[in-house]
DNA sequence: CTTGACTCCCAAAACGTTTTGGAGAATCTT
DNA sequence: AAGATTCTCCAAAACGTTTTGGGAGTCAAG
């Protein structure tokens, strides 16, 4: 409503005063500043964002980038984690906002106007790529970022990331532990870092075991995606008696392809990212997920401190995976 | 990188006509305009935009709260609605910034600081209570908005809404036309306009076709909820024969007590939203889906005309609901 | 009385754009 | 040839804040 120039004016005082006062300057006598404070108030005063930004040369605004590719955006709790990290964003004073990719244009694209034009003071990246042109052009400009995710790129840069190698290793080869010889993997496309690692690591398990790798099948990260790799393992003459999902959107889809060709009850299977919905299939989803409380928030984090300049290195947190034990990983691996 | 001052000397002419030049005023020759526009081409100029905000008294924003109540925002494809609405903003050069409500604060903050620090030219919102506070402070403050969801406010506001009234009772009335006579509603928290008007739509078939309305268990939006209150149904001693849940997210909350009661086969049910997870869940759910493609789209039409200075009446959509039959809709109405 | 330190305040200069209200030159009209 | 019109361009004034670099007063010490 009013500006600081009315506010001013109506206390008699100079727009110098009226704002040193607000922002609780020593230079303002106590007296001053609580009758500033009290007027402020009064009028309900905040001071005008625009102006504030171009001043102060700062945008207080992040942006992160919504990949559209395959139709869907992460796993359903990708929304919660911006919410959080809005949420911490916000109490530093910075907004968050959106910037999904338009048809016809590419995350490179957005990432150089928000950029270029000065829109915002860093940026969150989400769903890297083994190779991440977004992440070299934000190298380059020196602008602040952090991704969710690792990439192959040369320079270290600011990340949060589940070990899915350590991760699919360890349910690989606890599968082998259990006496399953013919375990199968259901891949994410392995263009993106999360699911190429998630990959390498069941291999590196049936590699340790003495195992063959053949019994791998990608598809897109979604239900879909799932059924349609599991129906293709499952066609294999000699079948998996356990698959290790990429993705638990893709482990849903993966329970339908079982029930459709054996019941449902016969072949182990188990997914990552603990989605809510997993204890309500049939059977309960036994699945993984990244260690680590308010995820959101240590991304606001990370993007704070990337602002104020620390050094990439310290700004990388790779969390551990850990089970979580429902029921579909118990089907016995039924003598060859 | 650079500014317009700098480009302006570079080229040897004022700032005025670079600036109008880029914005294609028709007082340059078009000489000078191909000059200045290959100029600013080559070293990359984009408009600073706080600066441009600033004069033109636009915040180039729009916003949209997050509500997070129930630990759980909305249904999931709800991101893939923020994403278009994002993407056809964009278009117009509004960006979308995700407003969460941080602990300790109510909506009504957010929406204060928005409005009044003119951070955003208009907001979205969400998750409408029958009586919202949000929607009678932006009408008090005259800033445009559009809602997700009606309200019962007194004044008529822009809003997107499903006819969950009709189609709840559609549903009902098929049930009761398939011979069951024992209809039971899963509802949701009836402050939100959404589950009362689903409610309504139960209460007034079963009313028509002169059944009781007493089996009716209220939960959370979650599939827990759905859980919880569809095992407080079927623990009735004249049990349902069919529920009409909510959502989506309850329909699969509720078809696990199914299973844990009576083997999951027996009884009929029926969801909305339209979950993509719906396809897969054993039986496949059968749900209602509000028609109308690209929601995102009608979203930052509808805000964009509200900024135009439409007036509310012509800015309401309500659409119809349509059914999604796949089999959890089928159990047979046992005989009493 | 001068000096220095301290307290409280303020004028003015940015920040980078858009827009207003012309100015000068060229062209057209009569 | 004088006036009117059109074509290009530009200086300067915003927009509302933050910050710089003091300027008056007051008070105590020298």
């Amino acid at each position: 409503m009013a500006n600081l120039k009315q506010l001013a004016q109506s206390l008699g005082l100079s727009i110098t005063t009226v704002s040193r006062a607000l922002d609780g300057y020593a230079d303002v006598s106590a007296a001053t500043r609580e009758r500033v404070r009290e007027a402020a108030d009064k009028v309900g005063y905040r001071p005008n964002a625009s102006a504030r930004r171009l001043r102060r040369q700062r945008a207080e605004l992040v942006a992160v980038t919504l990949p559209s590719d395959p139709g869907h955006i992460g796993p359903p709790h990708f929304l919660d984690m911006l919410s959080g990290c809005a949420e911490h964003l916000a109490a530093a004073g910075l907004n968050l906002v959106i910037a999904p990719v338009p048809r016809g244009e590419s995350e490179l694209d957005i990432c150089r106007r928000f950029v270029d034009g000065r829109r915002v003071d860093a940026m969150l990246l989400v769903r890297t790529k083994r190779k991440d042109e977004r992440v070299e052009f934000l190298q380059s400009r020196g602008i602040p970022f952090v991704t969710n995710g690792r990439t192959e790129s040369l320079l270290p840069h600011p990340y949060i990331d589940g070990d899915g190698f350590a991760g699919f290793r360890a349910a690989t080869l606890r599968f082998h532990a259990a006496g399953h010889r013919r375990i199968g993997h259901v891949a994410g496309p392995q263009e993106y870092y999360f699911a190429h690692d998630r990959c390498r690591g069941w291999r590196a398990a049936m590699e340790e075991c003495g195992l063959a790798t053949d019994l791998c099948a990608e598809g897109a990260p979604l239900e879909q995606g799932g059924y349609l790799a599991a129906l293709e393992l499952l066609r294999q003459p000699s079948r998996p008696t356990a698959l290790v999902c990429a993705t638990d959107e893709m482990a849903i889809g993966a329970l339908r392809a079982l029930r459709e060709v054996d019941g449902g009850n016969q072949i182990s299977i188990v997914g990552h990212d603990d989605l809510p919905m997993g204890a309500f299939t049939s059977p309960p989803l036994s699945t993984m997920r990244m260690t680590g409380e308010h995820l959101g928030a240590s991304f606001a984090s990370l993007l704070l401190r990337a602002i104020g300049g620390e050094p990439a290195e310290e700004l990388q947190e790779l969390h551990a995976i850990e089970f979580v034990d429902r029921d579909s990983h118990r089907r016995p691996a039924k003598a060859a």
